[in-house]
Parts: structure tokens; sequence; C-alpha cells
DNA sequence: TGCCGGTCTTACCGGTGTCAAGATAGGATT
DNA sequence: AATCCTATCTTGACACCGGTAAGACCGGCA
């Protein structure tokens, strides 16, 4: 069986069409963005014809799942060094945040493809579900640390989790793939940004817990 | 010049065809989802020829442009209402983050169709803008308030602003769109999520200012 | 040598966005 | 009233897309 044969291809005809596939359809929607990803045009472009594709997916929603699931492995490995990060339980939270943020400026092309489940499969959506867990699993991680640190809080850690996720997601979003995106191209800025936005709200909910305001 | 003629249609081949193919779209993906989104087909479904559409939009990204630019301001127009609710600055921030999310339960089709850029016309994108420019006010607005409220505090009300929308949408993206739909699918479950969320926040940022904690 | 399974190609189908040409209707002009 | 005019809508075509079927090709194996 000739499966992965070697990693320079070369040999029968295209040598690892599959991951070729994967990574043109991300270059492509980074370039072009995602209204110009079809499997004909990352067919061409690797250098195969447009049926090829087949032989290693069932069909575009395959290819689009696989993306999305190497796109949330590829985000919970950017997040998980910041949990060894030193300082305090706040501020490996506040990291993740800009990490997050970060992720979807630099890889736009995974970001994209991973929020528009409607590309994907229904029935291959264990698969997203599996690598997504681990990212969630991350940041529900630091939430509960934080806690921990803060000691008792009348948050439902679970809540909070979703609320962290959310404001982290919301600002790629908006300044990645929506209306803020013409005020933040400079990296370095919106990563100011978001370390603004997220430390000042966990700081006010987990370095000033209730009980101890005006 | 017949431009508008009547509203209850009966006239002439179809009497109101540009609403008609709007609020058609929009019923199409909210019942379909956003994949099932055709010209042709909602040009069927309405009772026209596939080409009927062309004489009141440029192209697709034109009817998208417009659904998009008719989304914000129907965004506005439930946001709005907001600033007049009795309570403190804060509450009414929260009601705004809390009608976002419900206005995104409620009007899938709107919301979804809204936050793909790529299916726009980046010419035409000043619609939107103009739409999304009302709704962003109304949140600057509420944040300031709450800023005045608070006295000196040491955070940008941009930024806040920008964190407010942020957490807002990101709660929306994840439970509407997004890997968290298939656990809130009760709308006063998801309200009383985001309102717990959005009011820990709110209220440990402007009800509990810097320097009063331990 | 001949077989065989995995890989890729060619050819085709239905559907979609878009354009060009023509048909039609209803008001305005004479 | 007969005519023109213009917006509206239809038909038909094109290129591109996702997807399928049939066959060609390559490599290893008996």
């Amino acid at each position: 069986m000739p499966k992965s044969s070697s990693t320079t291809s070369g040999h029968y005809h295209h040598g690892d069409l599959r991951h070729a596939l994967i990574a043109e359809a991300v270059r492509t929607v980074e370039t072009e963005g995602i209204e110009a990803l079809s499997l004909r045009r990352i067919s061409t472009r690797v250098g195969v014809s447009h049926a090829a594709a087949y032989h290693h997916f069932a069909d575009k929603s395959a290819l689009m799942t696989a993306i999305t699931a190497e796109a949330f492995t590829h985000l919970a490995g950017v997040l998980s060094p910041c949990l060894e990060l030193p300082g305090t339980a706040v501020d490996r939270l506040t990291a993740l945040g800009v990490a997050y943020v970060d992720f979807a400026y630099r890889n736009r092309g995974y970001f994209l493809v991973m929020w528009r489940p409607e590309l994907r499969d229904p029935a291959l959506e264990s698969e997203v579900i599996t690598a997504g867990d681990e990212a969630y699993g991350i940041i529900r991680g630091a939430v509960q640390a934080c806690h921990d640190q803060a000691g008792e809080l009348p948050y439902d850690p679970t809540e909070m989790t979703i609320g962290a996720w959310a404001m982290a997601h919301g600002i790629a979003q908006l300044t990645v793939d929506g209306p803020l995106a013409k005020w933040f191209t400079d990296p370095v800025a919106l990563s100011h940004l978001a370390r603004n936005i997220i430390d000042n709200t966990a700081t006010s909910i987990y370095a000033r817990p209730p009980g101890t305001g005006s």
C-alpha cells in the first residue's frame, strides 16, 4: 500500500495530495477570501484535476471539516502555552484572550473557515467537536484558576468561561472579519487593544471581587 | 413612472419585487440555512424568472448588502428602546447586550447574512456602515453613560465600547451560529445566560471601580 | 509475467451567477 | 385614440461550480 509514500512527493503523481489541498485551501482563503475557495481552483493550483480531491475527501464539506478540525487543534496549540506563563491567574486568562485574537489575525484562513459551520458536513461534526473541546478546556481551566485564586465567588464558572470565550471571539470577529477590520490592520495595535479590553475586564471581575466595592 | 405602484401588488407582474426578494431571502436562510440561498431559488419562490432580480439589484452581492443594511437598521431599532429603561446606566448596558443576543436568536436570517462580509459588494459597503454606525452609536452611548455615572475611570470609553460589543456579539455567535448552538435552543435560557454573563461583567467593571478593592 | 488496488483523468450532469436579447404592460405624449 | 417610452419581466445562453461514472495509469505482489 503506497499510502503516504515519502514526504518529498514526486513519487506517483503527487505524493501527499490531502495535505496539499488543505494547505492550498487555507492559502487561497488567506489571499483571496473565502468566496474564492472552490475545489476546482485549489485542485488546479496544486496541479491535479478537479476530481482528484474526491479520492481524499468525500466532498467539499469534508475538506472544510478537516480544515476546521486542524484549525481548532492549531488554536489549542497556540493557547496552551499561556497556561504556563508566570504571574497571576488573571494574567494568564488575559494572555489567553490576547493569544486568541492574535491567532485569528495571523491565521485568517483557518479562522474564517472554522466559523462557517454551513460549509461543513454535520455528520462529521464530531471531529470538530473533539478538537474544539480541547480549546474550550484550556479556557475553562484558566477561568477556573481565577475562581480558585479569588475564593468564593457568586459566578458560575461555566457561564464565565462562555463569557471569556465570547469576549475574545467577539474582538477577533469584529476586527478580523467585521466592521472594525478597516481600523485595526496593525497586529501590534490589535494586540494592545485586545490586551486592554480583556485585562480591564478580567481584573475587574477577579481581582476586585464583589463585597469590596462601594 | 410606475415605480412602487401600490402596496398590494397585483398591478403589473409583481408590484414590489425588491422587498419580496429580500423577505424571501431572509426566510430561506432562516429555514434552510445560508448555504441554500440562491438568486434562482428565491426568484422562483417569489414567482418570477431567474433573471428578474437583476432589474432591482445589480447582482447577488447587492442583495446581500441591502439585507445587511436592513439588518443593522432593524438591530438599532431593537437596541434603542433599552436606553429608555429605568434603573442605572449599568442596567441599561446589560439590557442592551441581552437585546443584542435576543435579536440574533430571533432574527437568525438577518444575523447570519450580516456577518458574512464576503457576500457583499465592497463598493456598496457604505450603506452597511451607515446603518451599522447607528447601532454602534447606541452601544457607545450606553457605555459612555456608565463612565459618566461612575466618575473618573482609567478606561478608554472607545475600547470599552468595542469590548461591550464584542462580548454581546461573541455570545450571540457562539450560541446561534457556533459550537454552543446545540446547548442553547431555548430563547429564555439563552436570555438568562446572556444576562448573567453581561451583568456580572458590567457590574464588576462599572459598579465596583478600581481603587475600592482589596 | 500477469494481476490488482489505489490514484488520477476525462467526460458528463444539474445547479448557480450573470448577461444579452426580446416581449410586455402601463403611463405620457401628441 | 394611436403612439411612443421606459421599467419590468422572460427566454436563452455562457462559464463556473460540486459531484459522479468510466477508464487510464502506476506501483507492488503472486
